[in-house]
DNA sequence: GTTCTAACA
DNA sequence: TGTTAGTA
């Protein structure tokens, strides 16, 4: 899936898509072309990332955050990480 | 036509 | 964030 679908599916940006690679806070594929290819891990990533920047916090924050949470389908579930607690205490 | 990077407003 | 330039 390109960019530009990506963007329609999110309602994001391309501009935007581009800034939370350029964060950490997304991986897209490259493909051989240079494209990025985003997949369904993606599109909840994106879900993620917008609720917590809503919440306020630096996106710094937030890749840590993603390594740290599944989505199941519908809803966000933490994943068990022995230093979770400790990191979001900090 | 679409995406890419970098950079400016 | 939007947009633009020059490419691939």
């Amino acid at each position: 899936m390109k960019i530009g679908d990506r963007a329609q599916r999110n309602g994001v940006s391309r501009r935007l898509l581009r800034y939370y690679e350029e964060q950490g806070l997304l991986r897209p594929v490259r493909l051989p072309n240079g494209y990025r290819e985003y997949g369904e891990p993606d599109v909840a990533a994106v879900r993620h990332i917008r609720a917590m920047l809503a919440a306020g916090l630096p996106t710094a924050v937030i890749a840590r955050l993603l390594d740290c949470v599944h989505d199941d389908g519908d809803r966000i579930v933490p994943t068990a990480w022995p230093g979770m607690v400790s990191n979001l205490r900090r």
